[in-house]
DNA sequence: ACGTATTTGTACGTATGTATC
DNA sequence: AGATACATACGTACAAATACG
């Protein structure tokens, strides 16, 4: 059973969340690898499923995580990329079809960036992990 | 009690969500004045409180209405600003500070833009209803 | 092709805490 | 202080998606 205090003025869930996202940020759950389940993680934290829920929840928010209904809750393998913008460049946003939501493992709602360039394909971004830069 | 399909395939949170958007849509429900309390929809609709906060969190996440504890959720007045970018603009973005995210009516974690021309006083606007455009 | 196990999603209920009026 | 309203947390049950034998 893990260190949450349920006394504490913080609510559990977001203490899970940050026991959570320490986990992954110390190495212990991978990118692209699955969370422990909800059942499984209710038990390690000794907290209501709806708690873990919350928590995972909060963490997908903040694209740490991405949850796919029937498999599990996977951790983000992400990275920011970071576009210059240039003359003649343009960038537009729309909604990620599913495909993109898919391989760019998107959370529901999150758009992409089309980053468009003279002469070359266009480029799709994830809205989330994306920043545009100007000179 | 209101028209809710316990049966079909669209959730019944959803379908709640729904109601109440129409209704806010057909002025049932007016900007700025908040929708009835929890219980009160929980009744309403016959389901349970859980249901009717899963519907209403929708409708935040959408940018349609705010909750603020202990006061009830409201209608949010919400019109999308169109800034046209022009040469010597500059926009940036930040998160709200509590006073914006009261007079703005922002939704918890939604940022504002902060758009400043030369010579003129900056303009804060809510991150979540503002468009901005290049000719 | 089918059932079974696992995992997440939805929905219900209840209790208690915190903020506001 | 008391009433009202939202927030959190517990529990339970079943549905739906997925994976696998």
């Amino acid at each position: 059973m893990r260190e949450i205090d349920h006394q504490s003025e913080v609510p559990v869930y977001r203490q899970v969340a940050a026991a959570i996202r320490d986990d992954i940020q110390a190495g212990r759950f991978r990118p692209r690898r699955p969370l422990p389940s909800e059942v499984h993680l209710q038990q390690e934290f000794g907290v209501a499923r709806d708690t873990i829920r919350r928590a995972i929840g909060h963490l997908a928010e903040l694209g740490l995580v991405r949850t796919v209904p029937g498999r599990g809750t996977f951790v983000r393998a992400l990275e920011v990329s970071v576009v210059e913008m240039e003359p003649g460049m343009r960038i537009t946003a729309r909604p990620a079809s599913e495909a993109e939501q898919a391989t760019l493992e998107l959370a529901e709602g999150v758009w992409v960036l089309v980053v468009e360039r003279p002469g070359r394909e266009p480029e799709v971004l994830p809205g989330d992990a994306a920043e545009i830069r100007v000179e």
